[in-house]
DNA sequence: TTGACTCAAGGACAGATGTACGTGTACATT
DNA sequence: AATGTACACGTACATCTGTCCTTGAGTCAA
C-alpha cells in the first residue's frame, strides 16, 4: 500500500498515455500526446522521471534508452483520485456525485439501463 | 464566465465550509473545520483571502471583522471540478466514471432506481 | 572521424500551494 | 491607562508543479 504521492495533472496526462502504450520510451510517449498539446520532449522526460520517482512507473534500460512501463494500474489511480475528489467535494458521499453526473452531464436513460446491467452482473458474482 | 483560477485542495476545503455556513468570519470557519484537521487559524485566514482574490468569495466588513460569503455556487464549482477530472482521467467521457462508481463504490440498486427517478423528472421538464 | 541525432541526468526557475509568523490596530476587561 | 484578545494584512518559506535548458555520452550514417 506504500502510499504514493498523488499524481499531478501533468503527470496523470502522461500516465494515461503510458497505460495506453503499455510500455514506451520518452519519444513514443511524446508522440502519443495530442499534437495540439505542444509540450517539450524534455518535459515529458521529466514527467516520466517523476512518475518513476513517485512509484507509478518503472523503467528498464533497453540499450541506452530507458523504456517506461506503468507500475500502478489505472483502476487504482482512478480509485484514489476519485475517492479524493469525493472526499473533498462531497464529504465522502458517492451518491451526490452520481446525481451531479446525471443532472449536469448528459447521462441518458439508455446509459442508466446499461449501468443497471452492470449492477446485476455484480450481484451474481 | 470570467474564468476563475481553479481551487486548490485546501481552498476547496474551506470553500465547502463557507457554503455550509453561508456567511462567516474566519473564526467561525476555523471552528467549523473537523477537529482532527489541525490547521492554524491564520492558515484559514489565508485560504479565505485567496478565495476572495480568486473570486470565489466576497467579504464585507462588519465592524472590524471581515465576514466572508461564497460568490460562486457549489454547483458551479462542482461542475468545473468534475469536468476537469473527467477530462484528465477519462478523456472527457462521463460514463466510465459512472461505471467506476458502481463498481468500486457501493452504489446499490436502490440508488440506481433513485437516479432513474431523477432522470424521469428531468425528462418531464 | 566527424557530424547529426537520441537520450539520460541534472539543474533551473517561476508560479502555485500549504502552512504559519509578525506587526499593528481596535475593542473589551481590568 | 494597561493588558489581553481578536483580527487584518503583509510577509515568509519550503515544497510541488509545469516547463525547459544544458551537458555529456552513446549511435549511425557519411
Amino acid at each position: 500500500m506504500a502510499e504514493r504521492p498523488a499524481l499531478s495533472k501533468g503527470e496523470l496526462e502522461v500516465a494515461r498515455v503510458l497505460w495506453e502504450l503499455g510500455s514506451a520510451g520518452v519519444r513514443q510517449v511524446h508522440e502519443a500526446l495530442p499534437v495540439d498539446r505542444e509540450i517539450d520532449f524534455t518535459t515529458v522526460q521529466t514527467y516520466l522521471r517523476r512518475l518513476e520517482t513517485k512509484g507509478y512507473a518503472k523503467a528498464k534500460l533497453v540499450g541506452r534508452a530507458r523504456v517506461y512501463a506503468p507500475r500502478v494500474k489505472p483502476r487504482t489511480v482512478i480509485r484514489e483520485t476519485v475517492d479524493d475528489l469525493i472526499d473533498r467535494l462531497f464529504g465522502g458521499e458517492a451518491m451526490p456525485l452520481m446525481k451531479h453526473l446525471i443532472e449536469e452531464r448528459g447521462i441518458t436513460d439508455d446509459d442508466l439501463a446499461l449501468l443497471r446491467n452492470l449492477l446485476e452482473k455484480k450481484d451474481e458474482s
